[in-house]
DNA sequence: AGCACGCCGACT
DNA sequence: GTCGGCGTGCTC
């Protein structure tokens, strides 16, 4: 028997199966999907078996046989497996890595290197006979000193020792140790051969008596009695109990928040969108919906409903929400309805909790997962539904290799499984929007708030207008005055402050001049905490100058809207407020998010004040005002999406205010109020922003009206990466259809990060057939020639920024 | 990607 | 003469 294996190397010419013979005694049990250890060249890797023949094409001779079969359970199933073909190929990626990324990290290669003496008696060296220490097998990266290395390498050569790597799995199944207590009888024979001065034993004893032929925990039994564990295992020794170890999960003990009340009947919006979903996962058949509703029209109710009606006929659910609305206010609502059904994947778990909940999910444990993007790979068997909660958020797509996109992922999926697919927004994607206005998706439209409230009344204040008053502080006089009232209402405020950009850099008032990176074309951070400056794209740290470098003026300072100032200013302006400030600083430390949220739920503080991370998830009753500090950040990015991407967070923010009883009010600062990402967004008009702005998207040729590639070059040295992006660009030019619209080389918005020059060029296209096979070859020539001159180039199908 | 093999310069 | 530089080529 032969298994096709993929092989866990990322290198271009290693992108295909691999053929190896199947140890007799493995032929019954090993399956497609499992993992492997084998022999590759002189070394050992881990590899997936992707396919099983009876012949190989290739001579008898080069096969070598499988060394170790790991699973014998698959741990990619048939399904996932056809996908990471697909995913491999959409994206451009390795088949590996399409593979890897579909599993938790526990269960990828660890590989360590191992020093084998094999012929001892020839060791000559004493330096390294003394390192050995009498040891046949020693862990290479112990070997530390240059000398040493010399003399390994020299033993290997003359092969008196041997290099041997172990291929390893990153995290253990965690075991607890278990005591089962033998039989009163026994126990009572024990007892008796005990000597009387052993009280601790004869205490022991007894109390098992009492728990006769029970199986307890280690830890419980010495807790309950009080008695050392030296105690216990002279006990067990003397055979009163049995060893055993039991493997459990670890249990991530997330704080609970309270759910907001359940409506107990739902809206007619909701049950019409309800009746639908239902007809259609019951119909078998791969239908996307679209979810358009208002913030607070209740789509998370809608959720929960149709997940109930698809557990009940057997089968499971996946739901993906963005990273930041993972709360555990937002886990819990979902625990609370299907308990210990539900599986919960975040970037909080450790390594070994996200194998835990893997392996709940891949036993057939569980039957809802809510997670992030990855979970969208849920390693469930009989999908009967998944979710895309704020489908519209960029952090669905996968920023590195493989570049994809969890809505391409889920829809594929539920075409194997003949179930549909949920995208809920408020403010939709314009490409999803505009395939539900096509018909591709089923639009579903919930305009009302569940419990019919009013939207907030919105407010656009002109910065401008304050300045030419005088007023030069962060604050305008009417968010001030808001921010008062609520504080003697003993109401709270939501402050947003959008750190995207250039947030707070060092600039001089005499020159102009802004402080940037030496490294990369971005100007650096200004961090109040250690008074010092930072590239938050290569990590560059330096002091904040005392002079300008250009002009040597003494007026540098730091200027612009960090959160910090902004705190900064709220305690000048209201120095008895109380202020939570959630931002990338306060919230590093695990669960910092959630013990800053609940303060404010409980009522700790008047304001808080935070980043994108608080436009989300946040619903709390005595919120009713919400202020957006800078509107203007996002809508001057260079990026197409900027007006999108405003409008879609204005709408979101205004979204926390006044959701429960008390109304709520929201003030949007910004420089440019006619624009019309914020014009209208101030009543949340989704239907025109969309028309106005697929308008602009149709006459600059952006999607959806076309899709879009993105091709990526850097190199160290200026010239080359603009000959090498021209060598690309000619060759794309050359052999796409003619109706396909090549832009660039350019060099990109960011010219360079880490001293590497980037380049780029855009391609732009409503249909091409060729696109992948050309894409291809264009990897191909990069990969066996371009790449040794020390460029790199990357392909982002679709991407989600283009920078 | 690793790793071995192999072919030319500066040292014990 | 050898050690070691990294160019070239292969991995079932």
């Amino acid at each position: 028997m032969i298994a096709e294996i993929i092989v866990d190397v990322s290198a271009y010419p290693i992108d295909r199966p691999f053929d190896y013979l199947v140890p007799e005694a493995l032929e019954s049990v090993i399956e497609a999907g499992a993992r492997v250890k084998v022999p590759f060249g002189p070394r050992k890797v881990l590899g997936y078996v992707t396919g099983l023949k009876q012949e190989s094409a290739l001579n008898p001779k080069k096969l070598k046989p499988i060394h170790e079969l790991i699973d014998l359970e698959p741990v990619i199933s048939g399904e996932l497996l056809d996908l990471s073909r697909w995913l491999a190929n959409h994206t451009l990626s390795y088949e590996i890595d399409a593979l890897q990324v579909m599993l938790p990290a526990a269960l990828r290669a660890k590989y360590e290197k191992f020093i084998v003496v094999t012929e001892p008696e020839q060791l000559l060296d004493a330096d390294f006979i003394h390192f050995l220490a009498g040891r046949k097998r020693v862990p290479l990266k112990e070997v530390d000193s240059s000398s040493l290395m010399k003399t390994v390498k020299k033993y290997v050569g003359q092969g008196i020792i041997a290099v041997d790597t172990k291929v390893g799995q990153h995290t253990a199944v965690k075991k607890i140790r278990m005591i089962r207590i033998a039989s009163h009888e026994k126990l009572q024979e024990v007892l008796s051969a005990i000597q009387s001065n052993a009280k601790k034993q004869i205490e022991l004893v007894q109390w098992m008596i009492r728990h006769a032929e029970e199986t307890l925990g280690a830890k419980t039994v010495m807790e309950q009695t009080g008695i050392q564990s030296t105690v216990l295992k002279a006990i067990i020794e003397k055979g009163a109990a049995v060893e055993e170890f039991a493997e459990m999960y670890r249990e991530p003990d997330a704080p609970m928040l309270k759910d907001v009340a359940i409506p107990e009947v739902p809206t007619t919006e909701q049950q019409v969108a309800l009746d639908k979903l239902a007809a259609s996962a019951d119909s078998g058949k791969a239908e996307t919906f679209l979810i358009h509703g208002v913030t607070g029209s209740g789509k998370t109710e809608v959720y929960l409903r149709t997940i109930k009606h698809v557990l009940d006929k057997g089968k499971e659910a996946i739901v993906l929400v963005p990273e930041i609305s993972l709360t555990p206010q937002m886990t819990a609502r979902f625990k609370e309805r299907f308990g210990p059904l539900v599986a919960v994947m975040h970037s909080g778990l450790s390594a070994g909790e996200k194998y835990d909940e893997w392996r709940k999910i891949h036993r057939g444990e569980v039957s809802v997962v809510v997670g992030a993007r990855s979970a969208v790979f849920a390693p469930f068997q009989n999908i009967g539904i998944i979710i895309l909660d704020e489908e519209h958020e960029s952090t669905y797509k996968q920023e590195d290799t493989p570049r994809y996109h969890a809505r391409d992922v889920a829809i594929k999926r539920s075409e194997h499984y003949g179930c549909p697919v949920i995208l809920g927004s408020a403010t939709p994607s314009l490409e999803s929007y505009a395939r539900a206005s096509k018909g591709v998706y089923t639009l579903l439209t919930m305009t009302k708030r569940a419990k019919n409230q009013e939207l907030p009344a919105v407010t656009v204040v002109d910065m401008r207008e304050e300045l030419k008053t005088g007023n030069r502080s962060m604050f305008s006089v009417q968010l001030a005055d808001a921010i008062r009232q609520r504080m003697e209402r003993k109401e709270q405020s939501v402050l947003f402050l959008n750190k995207r950009g250039f947030s707070s850099f060092v600039l001089c008032r005499d020159c102009g001049t802004v402080v940037e990176c030496p490294n990369c074309d971005i100007s650096l951070t200004y961090h109040r905490a250690h008074e010092r400056l930072k590239c938050h794209y290569c990590g560059h740290e330096e002091q904040v100058p005392l002079v300008c470098p250009e002009c040597e003026s003494e007026h540098i300072r730091f200027f612009g809207t960090g959160t910090q100032k902004a705190e900064e200013e709220i305690a000048k302006l209201f120095p008895e407020a109380r202020v939570i400030r959630m931002d990338v600083d306060t919230t590093r430390q695990k669960g910092a998010h959630e013990r800053l949220l609940r303060q404010f739920s409980e009522g700790k503080a008047d304001i808080l004040l935070g980043t994108q991370m608080i436009a989300k998830g946040l619903d709390f009753p005595n919120i009713t005002l919400v202020g957006v500090l800078a509107a203007d950040t996002t809508l001057h990015l260079a990026d197409f999406r900027a007006a999108e991407k405003t409008f879609q967070l204005m709408t979101q923010v205004s979204g926390r205010a006044g959701r429960h009883d008390l109304p709520g009010e929201v003030f949007i600062q910004t420089y440019s109020p006619e624009h019309y990402a914020i014009e209208l967004s101030k009543a949340q008009h989704y239907e025109p922003f969309y028309t106005h702005e697929m308008m602009a998207r149709k006459q600059y040729g952006y999607p959806p009206f076309y899709f879009v590639t993105l091709i990526q070059f850097t190199h160290e040295d200026l010239l080359k990466v603009a000959d090498f992006a021209e060598k690309g660009s000619r060759y794309l030019k050359d052999n796409l259809s003619p109706d396909t619209v090549i832009i660039g080389p350019t060099a990109a918005a960011i010219s360079r990060v880490n001293n590497r020059y980037r380049y780029q060029c855009l391609i732009k296209y409503k249909k091409e057939p060729k696109l992948t096979e050309t894409l291809q070859q264009l990897i191909k020539y990069y990969r066996t020639d371009w790449i040794k001159s020390g460029l790199t180039m990357s392909v982002d199908v679709e991407p989600v920024s283009i920078y």
